[in-house]
DNA sequence: CGAACAGTACGACGACGGTCGAACTTTCAG
DNA sequence: CTGAAAGTTCGACCGTCGTCGTACTGTTCG
């Protein structure tokens, strides 16, 4: 076997979505993989992040966003690499991975123009 | 004074606005304000929609989502109206709304001929 | 085979957040 | 001015969920 169980697209509710994105980590998680853009393994992505958690932790987080139909996880020999579902996610939720982009736009408006 | 203070639209980050939209609570709240499309009463909406929660919990929910800039909030003599900021939101989020607007269309899917 | 590695499964713990009730504020009606 | 009605604020309770550590599964390589 060298896929994983993932839900079908349109079975994807909005909640589940909400849900899943609603914690810093997992969206932090989202944003790296999209910036990704490729198979890469999970343990890495995260560890770019800065964001430090237990394996146990990483794998729950994966296991959300898997089951919310936003990512996909491929097995690789001795490890797991994941990837976002660009095409899947963007046609049920057109514009959702867009709005993840903008993080905290807010700033510009809010703090001086002048960068550090 | 006539006015409840609510964030700038560019102010508002995704993250809280995830965060808002992740209560169940708030999200059937959000939904029926959508369909209401105008000024309305809080808890004649709340009350429509089949939730019963008390009026102070009413009053957080209705809090977070002024903070998360997705609703205004106006005095009307002794009752407060609220209203979806739809063109704040569509502007900063495009297609949010839009898919807050599918939220069980899963079950096209699920509910296939052949279930167990 | 068996050792090492990557990830999962399972409890257990702790914090965040949704909920409530009571007291307080504000506004309108008598 | 007094009373009632609608919301807010505050404090407390408690369930959910993120976190961790350990044990377990599966894979690769000596």
């Amino acid at each position: 076997m060298t896929e994983v169980i993932e839900p079908a697209i349109e079975t994807v509710t909005i909640d589940v979505v909400l849900s899943a994105l609603a914690d810093p980590v997992r969206l932090t998680f989202v944003r790296a993989l999209d910036a990704a853009g490729d198979w890469t393994c999970g343990s890495d992505v995260l560890r770019d992040t800065g964001v430090t958690i237990g394996k146990s932790t990483l794998s729950h987080h994966i296991k959300v966003l898997r089951d919310a139909g936003l990512i996909r996880t491929r097995v690789d020999g001795i490890r797991r690499l994941v990837r976002l579902r660009y095409e899947d996610v963007e046609q049920r939720f057109p514009g959702l991975l867009t709005m993840l982009r903008t993080p905290d736009s807010a700033r510009a408006a809010t703090e001086t123009p002048f960068e550090a």
